[in-house]
DNA sequence: TTCGTTTTTTACCATAGGGTAAATTTTTCC
DNA sequence: GGAAAAATTTACCCTATGGTAAAAAACGAA
């Protein structure tokens, strides 16, 4: 999450949909503008040319729990329902004003059967993201919401002035006011 | 973790291994036995024959974190070593007498270049592994431990034969003191 | 600028889970 | 089978975080 991906970029990205024609399509929510619900089925890859994307979900009691972030040149999907045709639990919300290429699935193998090399760059891109969650398992595992708290704020600075702190509270498995809490005391 | 892989079959690999004359190594740890550590590398994907693997590290205060299991019929690595050439900060243990087929990165690639359905195997090996990472991370942020505890019982109940409460304990982000706690309060 | 809405903070009490220590049970191995 | 080691449980107190409610601050639309 939050994190630039070097795996694939929107120059080549956007070539290829020229080339090849893919056929690509963008999307460019508003800052606030929800473009992915629960229910929907997501049967995309989006790929951040611009903007910030905030990707939450509802908990049993209604609450928004803020799953991840993705940063400008990064991928993002719904796993469950782009790799599965599981029913979509994620929501996707544009945190600023966003520009997104759409991928598709059959758009996405045709560009990896077209160009061999990307085939390694959407492993690299997958198993990235499972070393993400590895480690943020981990961090959840040996180190204190306040540890967390401020790992975040050294390594992730921008986010805080993209998200507000009830997105950041639930990303880190705490209350709006546990964060609270754990500014006061810093 | 704890899942059968079912996208790259043993007996694929084995078939690769004199086809192509890959020279796949093998590797039998007897129960008990730590066959990675950390601080070594790991250059290999091993794909678990029969048996069942403990994977986990230190915490700061040298208490062992488990951080996922692997049955027979997956495929495990230490990501950020075999992925990045990070070292390595993993422990890989088998629980039961175990065999392994190991798998360098050159392997892996030679498999993937010859037949061409492994690269999506991989892929979806990937992304499967991401899913479930996912999946863990919202169950610690929605569900209590006695929640995460109950759903480990009913999804994975051959797991509770063969590792230790402990291990369990880890597993789930609590104390074996808690576990027991929960256990009692059932 | 102002008013209404949303977000953040504060306060207070409740509780899940942690830390330490020791008892008990289970496993290992001679 | 029995001693030693390891794993699990129990007990007790402690602390981080949650839940509720309300105040304060920040934001946003007209």
């Amino acid at each position: 999450m939050i994190k630039s991906n070097a795996y694939i970029k929107a120059e080549d990205l956007i070539n290829w949909n020229i080339n090849l024609q893919l056929g690509l399509t963008t999307s460019s929510p508003k800052k606030g503008d929800v473009f992915l619900e629960e229910g929907q089925r997501c049967d995309y890859f989006y790929y951040v040319l611009k903007g910030f994307i905030r990707v939450y979900y509802m908990d049993l009691e209604g609450n928004e729990i803020t799953h991840w972030f993705t940063a400008e040149d990064s991928m993002i999907t719904s796993p469950f329902s782009f790799f599965k045709q599981e029913k979509n639990i994620l929501y996707f919300q544009a945190l600023e004003d966003t520009d997104l290429l759409m991928i598709s699935r059959q758009q996405l193998d045709t560009i990896i059967s077209q160009f061999k090399s990307t085939e390694k760059a959407v492993r690299n891109l997958y198993a990235e993201f499972a070393m993400i969650l590895s480690r943020r398992i981990m961090s959840i595992h040996t180190e204190t919401a306040e540890d967390r708290y401020m790992n975040l704020l050294k390594e992730h600075p921008l986010l805080f002035q993209k998200a507000k702190l009830s997105h950041i509270a639930s990303f880190l498995g705490i209350t709006p006011q546990s964060l609270s809490r754990i500014r006061k005391n810093i």
